[in-house]
DNA sequence: GGCTCGACCCAAAGCGCTTTGGATGTCGCG
DNA sequence: CGCGACATCCAAAGCGCTTTGGGTCGAGCC
């Protein structure tokens, strides 16, 4: 069923139909009545791609998510992220595209998805500290909105991200609070901004305190339960080994918790751990009182919000009449939550 | 810049310019040459939606995400399987596009896709025993493949499967050679058709050597750390505890491992796990040696399989000369590997 | 009564592409 | 030399929708 067939169906023009079905002022409330229950009935929706054709533009976003190891998508924040921000997109009847990218295809796709008219925006996943992709996105002139931050970008753009550094800085001070000397830090990889970061909120905390930065203490890797539980086990093997540990992911924290467990040692007692908690709903932390003490930030609630930022970027992008807004940005804070695996420095 | 401005400026028809792009024979190699080198050199590509709108196609398939609890979209496994798929789009120009949807909305979203014309093709996730979705798709009319299978499901349809029932069977008897005879079950979800299927293959292995299933061995719950934890847990703490457990994901083993060591039980001497092992990217089984015996099959390879079989049902089914071609199905084997948490039963 | 002005509706022109149904030119061959 | 066959290209119709630029008709006003 199309318009055109509608139409004759209720004896009226496509005009006045397609003006009924959308709200427009110039049709009587009776005969948009009568249009929109026929459209109900014959189950009629207008088709996306003529419709888009006709108004130049698409109802759909896209996620472009780098495929290589660096950064994968099935990094398992991703999920979750796309789940709070389909849920967005739906509200607001877009479409949501996902384009698997090799690394060095970057440039090309983003280029492609302009020239193919795909989609009205973009959230750009998972910045390093620098990031060509955001000059790139600007000069072609697409709305977009990128998850976290890029260091070494000077010009303006859109984010949303949370505030790593105060997030790390906290959960250190806490357990330099509670007489931890030996800190070690079980990082991402560095050269995504995130990780750097964190980096910096763990070493201001220390700093703050007068207490150097032992660089065998900071640990950068692809955040794996084996990576936590490997150099957890590395560390608690030396004579100086560290009291406690802050973590990037609960995977890694996972990881910890193994090592620390496998050497009869108790976690929050001998051994304190925090770590930042992603709150993915398939790695929930704990039940009533958390298993881990974490800065906990919701990467669905991350995702929600930045798709409407996205969204209102490009209702604001098609309104010819006023002036462009400023480029929307948003720092989350990731409250420190306690739990289980903190306790005073033996 | 589109076909008109790229025609007028090579002095061609929009006609040629087209059927130089597209591979037609209608037109000399030498003004094919001088075509797609302007194409290039300009940067053209064809709009998305009048391409679609000329060819009603729409080169995209579709993924609906239930995000109800019972089937997160966040499902761990989910990120790997549209990695895999998405490959497979992106080598064949198909873009993908996402849905998340709440259980109840499911029929009118499919309803949708198809009134509205987004896709060409869906990919069916996480059925359950009983799955009106395919019969909502069948009759429908547009091409589909589950991933995973429906056992109610009486007539034909498109699927891709895990042999679980063999898998499980396999990893039950491995156990029982080891000497195990008490040995629990940690399963999914039992609405869901995988881990059904699971449960009749741990069953049908206990039943070959006549011992009866324990109900009290069977567990069945979302796939999360904890449960693996908690129920572990309860199971070791009884008289008759179980000597081994066969686990339906990795998540769920990393679990009852740490209810196990926590017991300062040793893994593979007191007590053996084997667990499923979707070879998840961000969740690997260890390194040279895998940590678990585990079934394993990679959901990421199973996504770019399915994804396959999916563009092949789509260019069939617009190929209007030839019969249709039968529903495809495949039934991937999943390979036991053995790890270090295996051992005879003490 | 004539005129303006809303209210309501319509025909037709695109949006950027594919594809049908020729048109034109070239070449070989009897 | 004339004619069919072939190679090469083109004009225009259409895909399903929105939107511009009117029409028509009745009510209200002077």
């Amino acid at each position: 069923m199309n318009l055109k067939e509608l139409a004759a169906h209720l004896g009226l023009s496509q005009t006045t139909v397609s003006r009924a079905l959308n709200g427009y002022p110039e049709v009587s409330e009776a005969t948009r009545l009568r249009v929109s229950y026929a459209a109900e009935q014959h189950n009629y929706r207008p088709n996306t791609r003529a419709k888009g054709l006709a108004t130049g533009r698409s109802m759909a976003v896209g996620h472009v998510i780098p495929t290589s190891t660096r950064h994968e998508m099935v990094n398992p924040v991703f999920g979750d992220f796309i789940s709070g921000a389909g849920e967005t997109y739906a509200q607001n009847g877009y479409d949501m595209v996902l384009s698997m990218v090799e690394d060095g295809d970057q440039a090309r796709v983003y280029r492609e998805l302009k020239a193919k008219g795909t989609v009205d925006g973009l959230i750009v996943h998972g910045p390093m500290t620098a990031e060509p992709r955001i000059g790139l996105l600007r000069q072609l002139g697409i709305p977009f909105v990128v998850h976290g931050r890029s260091s070494e970008e000077t010009g303006p753009y859109a984010w949303l991200d949370v505030n790593n550094v105060s997030a790390f800085q906290r959960a250190t001070d806490l357990l330099l609070d509670l007489g931890h000397r030996r800190i070690a830090l079980l990082n991402g990889i560095e050269s995504m901004d995130f990780a750097r970061r964190r980096r910096a909120g763990f070493e201001r905390a220390l700093a703050a305190r007068g207490i150097p930065a032992d660089p065998d203490l900071m640990h950068s890797h692809e955040m794996t339960e084996n990576y936590g539980y490997e150099v957890a086990g590395a560390c608690l093997a030396k004579d100086d080994a560290p009291t406690a540990f802050v973590s990037s992911s609960m995977i890694v924290a996972l990881g910890i918790r193994r090592a620390v467990e496998e050497r009869g040692l108790v976690l929050g007692a001998d051994v304190s751990i925090i770590t930042h908690d992603d709150d993915l709903s398939y790695l929930r932390n704990g039940g009533e009182v958390p298993l881990f003490t974490a800065t906990r930030s919701s990467v669905r609630e991350a995702g929600k919000l930045s798709a409407q930022m996205l969204l209102d970027q490009i209702a604001a992008a098609d309104d010819p009449g006023a002036p462009a807004p400023p480029l929307p940005t948003r720092l989350l804070e990731a409250p420190l939550v306690l739990g289980r695996s903190t306790g005073p420095c033996p």
